[in-house]
DNA sequence: ATCAGTTATGGTCAAAGTGACCATAACTAG
DNA sequence: CTAGTTATGGTCACTTTGACCATAACTGAT
């Protein structure tokens, strides 16, 4: 092993690159069944390696920017999207993630409102995917969506980030349906509202949703705050 | 903004500077009350910046090790330690952390058993230090420290931490006690008792603890698995 | 040997929370 | 006006949780 033995400005002279990533999550109705399912955007390679393959957006970090602000830009120069709710998922530093050279990226993730996920840009080289359907992404990226989705449902459980995936008004309907999809299961109407209604932070309208051909059911407004991370905590 | 445009290799021109930190905690008695409380080891700056602050141990990353063995390896240079529970805590990547250069840092966790930190070195330049009375901190660890005692805290509320911070037999009482430490509050032996017990992962064993001036309780044993970070999840 | 002191351990009870399920309300489409 | 559909409210049994009491089993002092 000879970097082993190497000298702080011989380690230096080689360090690993840093890159900024991001999973993004956004519901669309499936093609089949029409009802809401968790899709996110990705970028094809155009270029070694990994050229043709499908990847996270990212890029470098540049040297005037926060980590966060570094992955709102990238989101912003590939897919034009400006995600309300973005969090620091993980760092991924192994040793072979990229052929070439070392790369360690620090992966954020995002949940963007369908509104919002409809501007996004589709081009020949970004498109929308099936976060249950991925085929083979470039990179370790289908680890860091799989280890994303796990957080998703981990944070769905506790608490908050649902009605980042839902526009400013909501049916408690809605809020099940982002459930089911992401837990993908079924979950009782009744009790499931009934949670609903014991917490605060949900604020009922005077707003009903028309249109269905049913019982017009009562909008909702999510009123809480969104992260405890580190970068988020302090702001009040 | 002159980076805003710079293009690839001028970014990568002064790329910022990558480092790997660890927080480290353990349970020592108390000096007032001789209660087990946190502690973490702390080395001290011996160059600028922050010369003669204390710090997070911590160092480069080199180029031929992941994270964690950065991590691992950082850890057992500075203080002596190998813990067994080690695990990624956040990315701290601000502008301003450091007031030379951009350095971004990412943080591990970890939790050591009090015969292990007991071998811990400690020196001129390394000491234990309460968790919750400490001085000024160089760089942004201070609040470093605030985020990973969160985390503990949290973690603890979900389940299998708090036997990292105890040796491989242990009494009920001195689950308890580890709660009480982190979360700052007492709890009742009766109920905690009755949750422990309802919990699959904890061995009763044949043994008994001899020595205190009561009745004599009886040793368990964990045999539940650490981490569900990417880095742990596929660990069988 | 006996007793006081101390923690371990088992149990009760009421309050709160959860899952399964039923009933009615209020709309639309025909 | 009726059938179809979802919204919404409620019941009931079961589980979980917090507060609290009682007894068990040790040590150390008398």
């Amino acid at each position: 092993m000879y970097y082993g033995s190497a000298n702080v400005s011989e380690r230096q002279a080689a360090p690993p690159s840093l890159a900024i990533s991001t999973v993004i999550f956004a519901l669309r109705p499936s093609e089949s069944s029409g009802r809401p399912t968790l899709w996110l955007p990705l970028v094809r390679r155009i270029r070694e390696p990994f050229k043709g393959l499908w990847a996270l957006p990212g890029g470098p970090l540049s040297h005037d920017e926060s980590l966060q602000d570094a992955a709102s830009r990238s989101l912003r120069e590939t897919t034009g999207l400006a995600p309300r709710y973005l969090e620091q998922l993980y760092a991924f530093g192994g040793l072979h993630r990229s052929p070439t050279q070392r790369v360690v990226s620090i992966v954020y993730w995002a949940l963007v409102q369908p509104t919002e996920a409809a501007l996004a840009d589709v081009s020949e080289n970004v498109k929308w995917f099936r976060a249950d359907r991925l085929g083979e992404l470039a990179f370790d990226h289908n680890a860091i969506v799989d280890y994303a989705l796990w957080r998703l449902r981990n944070k769905l459980a506790y608490g908050s980030v649902a009605y980042h995936l839902l526009g400013e008004y909501f049916t408690l309907a809605q809020v099940r349906e982002v459930y089911e999809a992401v837990l993908d299961r079924e979950l009782d109407p009744a009790n499931f509202r009934r949670q609903l209604k014991s917490t605060p932070e949900i604020e009922e309208t005077d707003e009903f949703l028309q249109g269905g051909k049913h019982r017009p059911p009562r909008l909702y407004r999510f009123t809480g705050r969104p992260g405890l991370d580190p970068d988020n905590r302090s702001t009040p």
